[in-house]
DNA sequence: CTGAAAGCGCTTACAG
DNA sequence: CTGAAAGCGCTTACAG
């Protein structure tokens, strides 16, 4: 592993200061003659030399990275989400280093402070839920944009979906197929935005219909694995009222592809035996048996768009103006699996 | 963004000098006495000093950190090796960036060049197949683990599965469940050794069958998308035997997701029509319709051997031992696609 | 056991 | 238009 050639190597084959290579390097042409130029061009060319990003990091404090800490790299939602972002930064020469929490608030702390040994220069979170005071002093000293899930204490900016929007959605439909009995699935919500406003606002949509005599009921999944969805499946047949056609939500991909296992272990048709909706267009919802009716999110653009707005903020040193949340629309795609 | 404190400051507070402190942060406690050991331990809590990565680096050339090049990032084939990649470098204390080629070999040579110039300690590589010389040659000054696909030249270490056996466990399964007409399915295979290697072996089984009289065909799926697999589709059902069973293989997941869609738009029952084998066993495989016959590949385990692998390299700095060809193991998984 | 000093490869006022 | 010099925050022989 021979010595990399280094600026110095350059600015005396080329006969000038470190100082004018450096210039150069950085593009700083009309502080520089046209002879000069063209030598050190030439120089460059000659020797391959490419400059040493640790040093022009440790100097300038800029070092076109960008940290970026996902709740669970397993989840189809996440890839799409770190598409948007490797796509976003790669346009603007940003790279991006990758971590995967886990769901694990602990993980999630210690990445944060190996990122900013790292000296990137910001951060793009899919957050746990169990850092938000952590998280929220972070952004005072570093860009930070949140991706889907917001956090509950001080100014930072969050690109989120409107999930609100995506459970009337979703439960609308039912109704409109002629469920008059729901049940909803979620994985345990605590500290997480998106699953505490999906249940939300099943919640309240089920007690603005209640009047019109909807049953509905809620069952939180510790574990997304088809046993215990299996179980929480059989506990919502066993209760529901024969006569009344049933509808169930489950409020992400994993849990939705969980529920289709179950089913089938059961031995449970669907729509015959009861609606089904997922939240997330994954790639396999339109191949599934049945094909998946779905609260589709815009997660590329999220992934994307949180990129964009990091990017903006480090390009312009402004300060981050304001807890601005922007929040993005879902739609419904109907499939096979809520056909009547 | 006040200015994060420097060894300098600890050196000044614990009144020792930054040497001293450094030797502490690097564990080296047998030169030094109990006593400054447990003073400068108290300024670090105190003071809450986190060394400052970037200038560790430029000094001992050493970032515990690791460029991962994958060639498509949409491909959950290449979401499972990163899985692996990632939990085993996080156990080691080594960060990963991610770099998403998108199958093009210049965005490919861009990303090396640019995680060299970050001084990352070693590559993981899934290649676009279209920079075997370069790699060949960063290999020799950098530690290099291919995954999934090898080069042709140079002794690059590479972890990859056995793809011929999984050609040989498909065809032998079709021709179990009674078929004597078979096709194969492929994106382009120029460079990209599994695929070489899978269209290779087919034909090389097909030859040896032709014996009692099997009929065999190779389609070659420019982009994959629902259309062109449609288009291919047809074409090999136009041309087949309708008194020969016939099975199609689709050499990895993506694909076979992209003949479930073009059968389901073409009208084709599976397996009624034809059999189908994929590779890949993805998530959804045993829920699409029908469930999916596959070759399943160990794609974690190839990603995370290939991170330890890298990883002891990197610490025993022992030169590249050969050029050190790892095989894993595939298996066939049947369900519906190939129930008769 | 500990410190002074050099240096990793750059960038950036400052001076001319 | 260009260079000498300081310095980013560490680590590492070297000397004691």
């Amino acid at each position: 592993m021979q010595k990399p050639i280094a600026i110095r190597d350059v600015a005396q084959a080329a006969g000038v200061s470190t100082a004018t290579v450096s210039r150069y390097m950085n593009g700083k042409f009309h502080a520089m003659s046209a002879d000069t130029r063209l030598r050190i061009e030439s120089v460059i060319d000659a020797m391959g030399y490419k400059p040493n990003d640790v040093a022009r990091t440790l100097r300038s404090t800029k070092s076109n990275t960008i940290a970026v800490i996902v709740s669970d790299i397993l989840n189809p939602y996440s890839i799409a989400i770190l598409q948007g972002i490797e796509e976003a930064c790669a346009a603007f020469g940003y790279t991006i280093f990758v971590c995967n929490s886990r769901e694990l608030p602990v993980k999630e702390k210690e990445f944060i402070e190996m990122m900013l040994a790292k000296r990137v220069d910001g951060f793009v979170i899919n957050t746990t839920g169990g850092n938000d005071g952590l998280i929220a002093s972070l952004a005072e000293r570093t860009p930070v944009v949140l991706v889907g899930r917001k956090i509950s204490q001080g100014a930072v900016q969050a690109i989120t979906v409107n999930n609100a929007q995506g459970m009337a959605l979703a439960v609308d439909h039912l109704r409109a197929q002629g469920c008059r009995s729901l049940a909803l699935l979620s994985p345990p919500t605590t500290g997480i935005s998106p699953r505490m406003e999906r249940v939300e606002a099943f919640r309240a949509h089920a007690a603005r219909v209640g009047a019109d005599g909807i049953i509905s009921e809620i069952q939180i999944i510790g574990r997304v694995q088809v046993e215990p969805v299996a179980d929480a499946l059989q506990h919502i047949m066993a209760r529901r009222d024969p006569r009344q056609r049933l509808g169930i939500i489950a409020t992400n991909g994993m849990l939705a592809l969980a529920v289709l296992k179950a089913a089938k272990v059961l031995g449970y048709a669907i729509p015959a035996d009861f609606l089904f909706i997922g939240f997330d267009d994954t790639e396999w919802a339109s191949v599934s048996y049945p094909s998946l009716t779905v609260v589709a999110q815009p997660t590329y653009e999220v992934g994307a768009a949180a990129a964009k707005r990091l990017i903006a903020h480090l390009i312009k040193k402004e300060p981050q103006n304001g807890p601005d949340a922007i929040e993005l629309p879902v739609k419904l795609i109907p499939r096979d699996s809520t056909l009547t």
